[in-house]
DNA sequence: TATTTATGGTCTGTGGACCAGACCTTATAC
DNA sequence: GTATAAGGTCTGGTCCACAGACCATAAATA
């Protein structure tokens, strides 16, 4: 009787619709899955452009798949351009520079016709993560400090904007580890990389950069020092900082496209 | 370039490692889910016991699978106990009265083991629906008052657990619905579903269905009245109920667990 | 009572996904 | 110049899902 408890939860973040019977099943398939947990592991900073993915063999044992499945996975990664493959000795699955499409061509492309999903999420981001942050300084403990405050010192220290994508994942996981709970911090790197992935390149100009930092020390230094009400309105200001930020582009390059095709 | 943007985003709410490579790769095959879909589909209420869930041929259409898997999936669920499967015209796949176990039988064998998964469920659950009924109070529209009212009146008039169950179910979805954000709905649903499933037969004593029903009432009372303060605090009281409960039952039913292993 | 019909139950052949593992090719390190 | 660490190729096998035809049963209905 209670294997019946056993089938691994629902996971499905976001089915389109509401009864459990209206959408087809699909089988997803390993390569597909390993798609989307490399593409996932360079969304996050695990992997950075340039850097090289674990050989094929390593892959397939740490997915506990065959090589074969692992394969499929990269040629279907290299055909859309995301990594290079290079043989011999040294060679690898090198994951590429430009493999983003350019901004404005992102958003013609992607982000306009899902515009509602995205506001979805970026409204549920700011309306969660004020949460998660003013729990994190309720909750945090001595041992969370010091991931908080060396996150904190590599986003200080990061030059480029690929550095500053791995810090603020960082800083933001710290955040949410102080929680304590596995499902917000599940929950909250759910969104990020959504976000992450679906955005591409978040507008990380030097500018944006500089006043994310400001943001992003004084967030941090809420939460060590345990005050909660503090933790929730910079993380509510942080993330509409953010929102803005995607809308005034998306507008702009939504003006310009309207502007194209009238002309 | 763009195809890569259109792989399913990651659905996996809580994998337990943070690492996305940690993991093995598991191909969720069709039966499966189906299996799940259709556990979820009675854990929320769509179907109850003694009824019939679609004859085969239109599941599977519904799901877009040939009929021998869905056979397959029946089959599992026939063999869990769950359903029963009768011949003939009028015949079907009719949900079984007793599929779950027995409450301290449940506890025992299921809950304790994974307690601390729980745990972080309830608190999660507390943390976030009250800021979803705050959100539901500023936002709700005209149209969301009749679902509102509706549900409040069905949970009123429900007689038994079961029908008690379903209620509860329409009148959150209902609130989490005047959100008018799916990112929420989708979460609050699923996070009543884990709960729902994992936890089987929440405590529906007499009692408690008066308590939540009055609760219940002042919630829908204050997402109708856009009075986010009371809706937030009234969902912190109401969430805090059933982890209150639960907590106790646990705490009884371990004790008991503990004496017998000791005796 | 006989027939129709809506359901579950059974079978067969086909294609595709994934596996295990051996072996080939290339480019670098030593 | 050789050893080595990577990617590239091939084979044979297993299991899963599909499509579709057909069988068996029990209730509704004529």
């Amino acid at each position: 009787m209670s294997e019946i408890f056993e089938t691994p939860l629902l996971n499905e973040l976001q089915r389109d619709s509401t009864d459990p019977l209206a959408e087809p099943i699909v089988v997803r398939n390993a390569p597909e899955q390993i798609v989307e947990r490399l593409v996932t592991a360079v969304a996050l900073g695990v992997y950075v452009p340039g850097q090289a993915l674990p050989p094929e063999r390593e892959l397939a044992s740490l997915l506990g798949v065959s090589r074969a499945t692992v394969r499929e996975a990269l040629r279907r990664m290299t055909e859309s351009g995301f990594i290079e493959q290079r043989r011999g000795r040294n060679g690898g699955s090198f994951v590429l520079e430009g493999w983003r499409p350019s901004s404005a061509d992102l958003i013609r492309r992607h982000l306009l016709p899902n515009w509602s999903r995205f506001e979805a999420l970026f409204d549920a981001r700011q309306l969660l993560e004020p949460v998660i942050a003013a729990t994190a300084a309720r909750r945090r403990g001595d041992g969370d400090v010091a991931a908080l405050s060396q996150a904190l010192v590599d986003y200080r220290e990061a030059t480029d904007r690929e550095e500053s994508r791995v810090a603020d994942e960082r800083l933001h996981r710290a955040v949410a580890e102080s929680t304590h709970n596995p499902v917000l911090v599940g929950l909250s790197a759910q969104i990020r990389t959504r976000i992450s992935l679906e955005l591409g390149a978040e507008p990380y100009t030097p500018e944006i950069r500089r006043v994310a930092a400001v943001q992003h020390g004084m967030l941090a230094e809420a939460v060590i020092e345990q005050d909660p009400g503090r933790a929730h309105s910079i993380a509510l200001e942080h993330f509409g900082l953010t929102e803005g930020l995607v809308r005034d582009l998306v507008a702009r390059v939504g003006e310009a496209a309207t502007r194209e095709s009238d002309g």
